[in-house]
DNA sequence: GCTGATGCGTC
DNA sequence: GTCGGAC
DNA sequence: GTCCGACGACGCATCAGC
């Protein structure tokens, strides 16, 4: 009913300012943009049969045949499409078809055939098909990034569809996502001068022009281009056009799938670009006769055996190229230039090329890895709670270049002008250095004594361009894995030999000027040393300010067996190996991590109250997520926000909360009935306090945004809870004994002392004395 | 030139 | 960062 | 075991709007 009054609207809107010409309610002309139109033939020529599935009703027609299919099956002999470039909506389709499934065979079904079809078709859109998959613009470690939110993407779909804020907001509370939001909104519109098809190349410029668009008057740049993009989309083309520009793709493919894919088709269908054919004798290529033996009646396995060897082949060589040179356009430009064979030799491993770091995966106790690794040597160290860095040093023509990367593989070098000049300092005082790329943790020292800080304190630090002289948060570099050193990589050697190549070759160094940063290896010891060594440890890590323990085969070797298993048993049992090689793409975590906060009764733990929440998306779209928490306060009897969690908490859980508090309900509304603080927070319905529940956080933060325990630790800020998640209901407490503003101030107190020398007395900490500290570093601006 | 909102990175 | 769900 | 996507607190950088 109420879409009917919006398609008048519309209609009304598009009789006074029909945008034929791509202006009147849209923002002005952007230079450039014209190849978003742009058709290799024009636009009268495209098909009736394109029309077709472009038609405001994409579920009648496909002209697009179903990617699903095994591969082997797939018929890639008919172009699907019928100019040479390929568009958007053939990219689109593979997203819907994506879209529409779990299956894990069915999407990389999916993504191999696409890109078969791309890349014999079209081969200058494969690598904006795989930026456009991967939902990214470019590798991570160049600073392209589209600089639009959901306000931005907001206001284009309005100008566009001429629904109003208001109804978008219902639809996207309703749907949980703004694809669905502007797919809804567009199939409403009539548009009356068909465009010419997006083109995959097309939409993928228009997204760099977007990240382009810089200075005063970008926004409007911006949503300029976004507004073409959304007038020329057309059915499915929507949803995923405004789904990319949100940075939220959600098809359930990322990084591994596409990789995966990537390898399939090109060992499938090898591109016709390369300057000779693969040999005979590849390992990856899948030549056509084995192929065709293999798709036969389905009863040649030696055939399909071969096949499968070679795609996995191919598999494990374009993740691993990948992991240790994460960028498209040179693996594209590899593989079209001379196909899967050449790989690794044209995209090596390379010095300022960031490769991505190992992980590590959680661990609950010390009792879990010995289980885990039975009795084969590792390494604990000091999990340090900064920022991850891997730092790169190259010396050539005398000069040695650095650059530093983020965990995410951002280029983060000029955020830290004083760890490039120390390791200027470490090199020129160790002329043998060549080049070396390090793993390690940067964390926030007071450079009086190295004494440890807090994350918080090193999330101050400025980020771009930062001069030494400007360096307000003085830092250590806590040195743990060597990944290449002098020419050599070393990512194949056990952890055993690259620490101590690390140790001998990098020792600690401090630089003789003050205020730059100190190199240092993290504390560590050794399982041989005994076990109770590494409990004492693990004891120590907990005192100082770290996070807990990194633990670290030394050696590759295989797992321990199971000790209940019998004898029989063991033997069918494979053992499973266990590397100690830096090779993340083998094992997603290849070390294992225990932090304080896993472990039973280490960790802050909080009874919090319920009071509100937000309507979730995607997956979560018809559940309360995330939920606001509060504390209680025993003085005013009120509820106090601390945070939001949405962690923890299964799908039955939510199921029972939207039981619980039903919206509109005497439990559930959308006014502040219950008269709840919440400081910087708006929920989207308040909930009636009636329940409590024990949430776990790893710190409590001093808080912008929050108003609990106000003025009881700054008298500018609250506190809140880092990593916060949802433990279990307490059944057995009532409201009034939820945690009050005082036992959260208490907790933040005791964090404070844990690090401060002589300052562990409890109570007698000084409150006005803490708050003295944060006023002055608050207001040293 | 300043302030607040927004984007996007860190954990 | 955390976590749960699906395969 | 692996992969994926729901989202947490926080703070700097940037740009809109005054």
């Amino acid at each position: 009913m109420r879409r009917m009054t919006y398609l008048i609207d519309v209609d009304l809107l598009y009789e006074d300012e029909k945008p034929a010409s791509g202006s009147g309610t849209l923002a002005p002309d952007v230079p450039g943009v014209e190849a978003i139109y742009r058709s290799p033939t024009p636009a009268a020529s495209a098909t009736k049969a394109q029309y077709a599935f472009m038609g405001a009703d994409p579920t009648k027609a496909h002209t697009y045949p179903p990617l699903g299919v095994d591969p082997l099956i797939f018929g890639i002999d008919d172009a699907p499409w019928h100019n040479t470039a390929a568009p958007y909506s053939f990219l689109s389709h593979t997203l819907a078809t994506l879209s529409d499934t779990r299956s894990r065979i069915i999407i990389l079904n999916t993504l191999t055939n696409c890109l078969r079809v791309i890349s014999r078709y079209h081969t200058p859109s494969l690598l904006p098909s795989l930026y456009l998959m991967s939902n990214t613009l470019s590798p991570p470690y160049l600073p392209i990034e589209l600089g639009l939110g959901p306000s931005l993407v907001s206001k284009a779909i309005q100008a566009s569809s001429g629904l109003t804020a208001a109804a978008l907001r219902q639809l996207y509370n309703s749907t949980g996502d703004v694809g669905d939001v502007a797919f809804q909104a567009k199939s409403n519109l009539r548009t009356l001068i068909p465009h010419p098809p997006l083109l995959i190349t097309g939409v993928y410029d228009a997204l760099l022009k977007i990240a382009n668009a810089k200075g005063q008057g970008a926004g409007k740049v911006k949503q300029g281009i976004v507004e073409k993009l959304l007038v020329a989309a057309k059915g499915e083309e929507t949803r995923f056009l405004v789904r990319t520009l949100s940075l939220n793709l959600r098809v359930g493919a990322v990084r591994t799938s596409i990789l995966t894919a990537l390898a399939r088709a090109m060992a499938l269908t090898p591109p016709a670009t390369t300057t000779s054919p693969p040999s005979e004798d590849s390992i990856y290529t899948v030549h056509h006769d084995i192929l065709a033996a293999a798709k036969g009646s389905g009863t040649d396995h030696a055939a399909k055996e071969v096949v499968n060897q070679k795609l996995e082949k191919a598999e494990s060589l374009v993740k691993q190229v990948f992991v240790q040179h994460p960028n498209y356009d040179d693996i594209v430009a590899a593989l079209l230039d001379a196909g899967l064979d050449c790989l690794s030799e044209k995209v090596p491993l390379a010095v300022g090329i960031p490769l991505h770091p190992t992980l590590g995966s959680p661990t609950r106790s010390l009792d879990e890895i010995y289980e885990r690794l039975g009795d084969l040597p590792f390494a604990a160290e000091y999990k340090y709670d900064g920022q991850r860095a891997q730092i790169h040093c190259e010396k050539s023509a005398g000069e040695v270049a650095v650059h530093i990367f983020s965990r995410h593989l951002e280029d983060m070098t000029t955020k830290y002008p004083d760890v490039v000049a120390l390791m200027h300092e470490m090199f020129s005082h160790n002329p043998k250095l060549q080049s070396c790329i390090l793993d390690s943790e940067i964390v926030a020292i007071d450079p009086a004594d190295g004494a440890l800080k807090s994350f918080q304190e090193l999330s101050n630090r400025a980020r771009k361009d930062v001069s030494i002289a400007d360096v307000k948060v003085c830092v250590g570099i806590f040195a743990f894995d060597l990944m290449y050193l002098d020419g050599e990589i070393l990512l194949e050697q056990a952890f055993r030999q690259r620490r101590t190549l690390l140790r001998e070759r990098l020792p600690p160094f401090s630089s003789s000027q003050p205020g730059i940063a100190r190199f240092r290896h993290v504390e560590s010891c050794e399982s041989e040393d005994g076990r109770e060594v590494v409990e004492e440890f693990w004891m120590k890590a907990v005192e100082s300010r770290c996070e807990g323990l990194m633990i670290k085969l030394l050696d590759s070797g295989d797992a321990p067996e199971e000790a209940s298993l019998k004898e029989k048993e063991k033997e069918k049992i494979r053992r499973k190996p266990l590397p100690a090689t830096y090779r993340p793409d083998k094992r997603t975590s290849a070390w294992l991590k225990l932090k304080k906060d896993y472990v039973a009764g280490l960790g802050d733990s909080l009874d919090l109250v319920p009071i509100g929440a937000w309507h979730g998306n995607g997956r979560k779209a018809n559940w309360w997520s995330p939920v606001l928490l509060a504390l209680h306060d025993n003085n005013s009897g009120k509820f106090v926000a601390v945070c939001k969690c949405m962690s923890g908490f299964t799908d039955v859980f939510y199921k029972a909360m939207r039981e619980t508090y039903t919206e509109s309900s005497e439990m559930c509304s959308r006014k502040n009935l219950w008269n709840v603080e919440t400081g910087g927070l708006t929920p989207s319905v308040y909930f009636k306090p009636s329940e409590v529940w024990e949430i776990r956080g790893a710190d409590v933060t001093l808080s912008p945004v929050s108003v609990a325990a106000f003025g009881l630790v700054s008298d500018s800020r609250g506190l809140s809870l880092r990593f916060p998640r949802f433990m279990k209901v307490r059944d057995d407490k009532p409201l009034e004994q939820a945690s009050d503003p005082a036992f959260l101030a208490k907790m933040w107190r005791d964090q404070q002392g844990k690090s401060k020398k002589g300052a562990d007395d409890g109570d007698l900490v000084d409150v006005d004395f803490e708050e003295d500290i944060i006023e002055e570093e608050d207001g040293d601006e």
